[in-house]
DNA sequence: GAAATCCACTACCATATGGTTGTGGATAGG
DNA sequence: CCTATCCACAACCATATGGTAGTGGATTTC
């Protein structure tokens, strides 16, 4: 595991004000100073969060000018999707079996009604 | 952001080690003994793993005579999965657009062929 | 050319985390 | 009862991270 990419991706992740960033490139590419204003955290904290997304590969710099433009990567998030999804088998039989207890407590309150009616 | 669910969930899915512990444990409950056992690690290092999983809801313990048992909360991997797919039409939306570049490639190939053919 | 804007780099601090070692409490089995 | 097993708790260390403040380099704009 030199290096865990799929970690550095959650580890990206686990910031609401990353999160938030992406969820702002998700509706287009967007200037360090565009993606400031929205938090009330300095510049160098926003370019900093930025480096962390940056260097999970979910978003990528490019130099315009004086600028830098932030665009996300689909395939990162599609990452994400991807590992989740892999369980999707294990989290539908779970609710399949709690389906089978509610049925089986459903049962049992038709038994008790009996009893009680 | 008081308590930041997603954030801790991706927190705790950032580490290989408990990602395999949740592979391990998708395949059934196992007793913290248990999941020492595939690891090169200590058991104090597996508890604290263990922990940051419960902490961020990811697994249950229930204690079992000497033993603890952990169990997968289906529902924490649903909640990535669901975040993920929130940004679905985002990234079939930009695989659409590669779709039209790489077309004009292939168009641009061809007339390269006619040239050089 | 001078000033303002956009951004990166550095130093610094507090906390969380991955990891170790040591220990002690329960429970199970002889 | 005695011992081995399963597990938690505490102290300790190094590193990464969220955050601050200060500074300086480019590029626009006037």
């Amino acid at each position: 595991m030199v290096v865990d990419r799929l970690g550095t991706t959650f580890a990206a992740l686990s910031d609401p004000t990353r999160r938030a960033m992406v969820e702002r490139l998700s509706r287009g590419p967007a200037s360090v100073h565009g993606l400031t204003e929205p938090f009330a955290l300095s510049q160098q904290m926003i370019s900093k969060h930025i480096a962390y997304l940056v260097r999970a590969r979910i978003v990528i710099k490019t130099k315009r000018g004086r600028e830098s433009i932030c665009t996300l990567r689909p395939e990162a998030i599609k990452t994400v999707s991807d590992w989740a999804l892999s369980y999707r088998r294990f989290w539908e039989e779970s609710f399949d079996k709690l389906d089978v207890v509610v049925n089986q407590m459903k049962k049992e309150e038709v038994r008790d009604d009996r009893k009680s009616g």
